[in-house]
DNA sequence: TTATTATATTACAATTTCATAATATGATAC
DNA sequence: GTATCATATTATGAAATTGTAATATAATAA
């Protein structure tokens, strides 16, 4: 169980997938389309794709030439919010500490 | 943003990070009980904790020759819950992909 | 002061992850 | 058929992560 957590988070914990995570998650897109929105190259996004795509966060369909990828659990885009969360209270908590120095 | 969402997952996503971070559920702890609980090496357990600290996951506090660690974010142990629904999810899945395969 | 306990840090080799480049596959258009 | 578009796969070297072992620090006890 523990390391299969892991296993999923590490899947995640990357910028260019979790841009990816990002940009599906008005809906989902074909391959063409996220490369273009993000701006990276076909095969590095290809081999992201294919590593959450892996570890179950992401699937797919083919529709002609193209494939169809999407979210499968919308809860991960709630994780992205607690961690917006963690992020600030973070940053908080540095600035405080940078107060209190100054003082 | 993106990036910093990345760096805090990494700085979960590993195993002995998770357990630690399990560990800590109950409650904060000292290290040596730490170590007693997860059955680690010192000098490792030591590098793990202090990279769920650099994260701002983790905080502590010295009590006289020991150190207390505890869990800064409760809403972390929520998204362990989240995790294991996509587990089990990913499992219900693979399972009725196989049933279908051996019909 | 010296020994001991609790913890952190450093050095290092093995492994893993990553981006790039090149190539392969597979569907459609001509 | 061949060319082209969309995507996946493979090879590769550089960079990051990991665990172990050794060492350092810092607090308390003797």
């Amino acid at each position: 169980m523990i390391e299969e957590r892991a296993e999923i988070l590490k899947s995640i914990a990357h910028p260019t997938r979790i841009t990816i995570i990002e940009t599906l998650r008005a809906g989902e897109k074909c391959v063409c389309d996220i490369i273009e929105e993000i701006g990276l190259e076909q095969s590095n996004t290809s081999q992201h794709l294919s590593i959450l795509k892996k570890s179950g966060i992401l699937d797919c369909r083919k529709e002609g030439a193209r494939v169809v990828y999407w979210v499968c659990y919308p809860e991960i885009h709630d994780m992205m919010k607690v961690l917006d969360g963690i992020l600030l209270n973070n940053a908080e908590k540095k600035s405080k500490l940078l107060q209190r120095v100054r003082k």
